[in-house]
RNA sequence: GCACCCGUAGCUCAGCUGGAUAGAGCGCUGCCCUCCGAAGGCAGAGGCCACACGUUCGAAUCGUGUCGGGUGCACCA
């Protein structure tokens, strides 16, 4: 139920009606029509630009367009007045019941409330984190994982079939180096001094996997050149490394639907498959590439390679696939990978990376438009930096100094909850401050907070009115004060949010609306102290006071219906 | 040199498919607890939306260019 959705069919009807009496030309394109809350609360509770959208292509001027407009819309009942403003603006104002009818339907849907139709079930693949599986996860990859798993809920509630996909780097030269170091730790378990050489992966995380080995292969590797166990090392120890990375992300709440490995793509002609297709379009070709300009790397020199003519997709330069050894690049294995999403017959694609992959978007988005003949989008969201603060002070993480800040310090140190907020508190494409004091402060500086004391306090006063025998839900017809109509307009925005937000798969609007919600609720809260009248708890007078919980209760269900897309769990007190 | 992202109040940031007098928090000033949690609320001051041109009834929003800041730029993932 989103009633400015139901205020703007009611528009097009009226100028269905004004074309069928031949007010207007017939075959205007309304889509441009819109019905939002006007950015003045004084200006009504709707406003349309139907009129200015409409009198070009009618020939006829704005303002008398809407005079006729608002005749008809002003007979419906949910209107309760219409005025033309401006160059042509509608504004219209609304029946208090339109509103007070709202809460009783909010309480009856709970935390469905909001919930859309608008991915018409549509199926679309986020893929998120992918890290490489050589370590834990550390803070960089925080805010990566947070973002894509609530746009993932957000998907889901606004209507669309959602997989969250891990894509698992295995393939390249960095999981090889990961086996030398987990057999370092491994001769370390054997009770032999471990040679942690330069380029190795020093963490004292891989030693419980040199203990593993131990466990699992005796000393049957040890003094064996590698060829001997590389195979079998890497295998084990990305393993053991996806094991601890899927921990890592349950701690956060994030749960994955698909793991996809890039090595299961060599040796199975997947990858050959997806060039030869490209090949088929004539988009792969072998040629030599222009140095870059400005910065030439020092060792450059022509070499002939296969490339993509990713320039035919809107790309700028065409890209290698091979390299001069005639082995893939890394963008081979990632074409094949996307290719077989679309095969598996996603109707769009989404990919979070970090803002250090900036480079790869023209290219991998070039390749899944020609890959899919232009059928499948492809969306990037690129996850700006994380600048750690403490108390204020910017603090640097660095392997060496012994900072190096892991997922797990986060979450064990402010929780998951905390985290999650945080780092939905801005939209992805902008460099995030994550402070540990401020995330922890219980003040309305720190919006986590602020929104918890919200739904606490709504809590308690419920739990209150329980003890006092009150159920919430009564006529929100009695509820006729301004500003519990504005609390109840609040709420009645949330489906559109909901739509705003995954149409743009921005997951962070969700989290400053939430914000605003509070905002009002604390507002309507306090005005109690000036106005008792206005308070939830009225001694002596049940029935205005189950109305007065009802809104308090429904504004709860919003608050925990946003916080459940941001993977927020509601607090039921402040402590 | 090229590409991408960012530039909005002193600070940190929102701002939808172009819409009316550009918003919030912090900080600053002044108010509000015999009253459901003051961990909160109300009010005030504070702006050339980096700059220029263009598109149009209308631009913070779209386009082009300039200036700042960040990131990335064959045979690493």
């Amino acid at each position: 139920m989103n009633l400015f959705n139901d205020i703007r069919d009611l528009v097009l009807a009226e100028i269905d009606a004004m074309q069928g009496a031949g007010e207007l030309p017939a075959g205007l394109d309304t889509a441009g029509v819109t019905v939002e809350p006007p950015r003045d609360a004084g200006h009504g509770d709707m406003a349309t630009n139907a009129a200015m959208v409409l009198a070009k292509p009618a020939g006829l001027p704005p303002r008398q367009i809407a005079e006729a407009l608002a005749a008809g819309l002003a007979a419906d009942p949910r209107v309760a007045g219409v005025e033309v403003a401006g160059p042509g603006f509608l504004n219209l104002r609304l029946v208090p019941g339109v509103w007070q009818g709202l809460v009783g339907h909010v309480l009856t849907t709970g935390t469905d409330f909001g919930r859309s139709t608008l991915g018409k079930g549509a199926r679309v693949n986020v893929e998120f984190v992918s890290a490489n599986p050589t370590g834990p996860m550390h803070v960089g990859h925080v805010r990566g994982a947070v973002v894509g798993d609530a746009l993932a809920r957000l998907l889901a509630f606004a209507g669309w079939d959602v997989t969250r996909e891990y894509y698992i780097n295995d393939g390249g030269a960095q999981v090889d180096v990961l086996a030398r170091s987990a057999y370092e730790r491994y001769r370390e378990a054997h009770g032999q001094e471990p040679e942690i050489r330069e380029g190795l992966y020093p963490g004292d995380y891989l030693i419980p996997v040199g203990e593993a080995m131990k466990a699992k292969w005796g000393d049957t590797l040890l003094d064996k050149g590698e060829q001997f166990w590389m195979a079998e090392v890497r295998d084990f120890a990305t393993a053991r490394m996806m094991e601890m990375i899927k921990g890592d992300l349950a701690l956060l709440g994030v749960q994955k639907d698909v793991y996809s490995s890039e090595k299961a793509l060599y040796g199975t002609g997947k990858i050959e498959a997806a060039i030869e297709t490209l090949r088929g379009m004539d988009l792969i070709y072998e040629g030599v590439l222009e140095p870059p300009k400005g910065k030439t790397p020092e060792d450059w020199e022509p070499r002939e390679q296969t490339l993509f003519r990713s320039t035919a997709h809107g790309d700028d330069v065409d890209r290698p696939v091979k390299k001069s050894d005639g082995a893939w690049t890394y963008f081979a294995p990632d074409i094949a990978y996307h290719y077989d999403k679309v095969q598996r017959g996603f109707d769009a694609l989404i990919d979070v990376f970090g803002a250090d992959h900036g480079g790869y978007v023209k290219r991998m988005k070039a390749a899944v438009s020609a890959l899919s003949a232009g059928r499948v989008p492809l969306d990037i969201k690129l996850i700006q930096m994380v600048k750690l603060m403490k108390g204020g002070q910017p603090f640097k993480m660095s392997k060496r100094a012994g900072t190096f800040v892991t997922l797990r310090d986060v979450v064990e140190e402010v929780g998951a909850d905390v985290t999650r907020f945080i780092m939905l508190t801005r939209k992805n494409d902008v460099t995030l401050d994550f402070d540990f004091d401020k995330v922890l402060e219980q003040s309305k500086d720190n919006p986590v907070f602020y929104v918890q004391y919200a739904h606490a306090r709504i809590r308690s006063v419920l739990r209150r009115a329980d003890d006092m025998g009150v159920a919430p839900g009564g006529d929100a017809g009695l509820l006729d004060h301004p500003a519990e109509l504005q609390l109840m307009k609040k709420l009645a925005e949330w489906p559109r949010l909901v739509e705003i937000a995954a149409r743009g798969n921005e997951p962070h609007r969700v989290a400053f609306y939430l914000y605003e919600l509070a905002s009002e609720l604390h507002g309507l809260w306090n005005r109690g102290n000036d106005e008792p009248s206005l308070r939830f708890v009225q001694e002596g007078d049940p029935a205005t006071m189950s109305a007065k919980l009802g809104l308090a209760a429904a504004t709860g269900v919003v608050i925990r219906s946003g916080l459940a897309i941001l993977g927020v769990a509601p607090v039921e007190e402040m402590r």
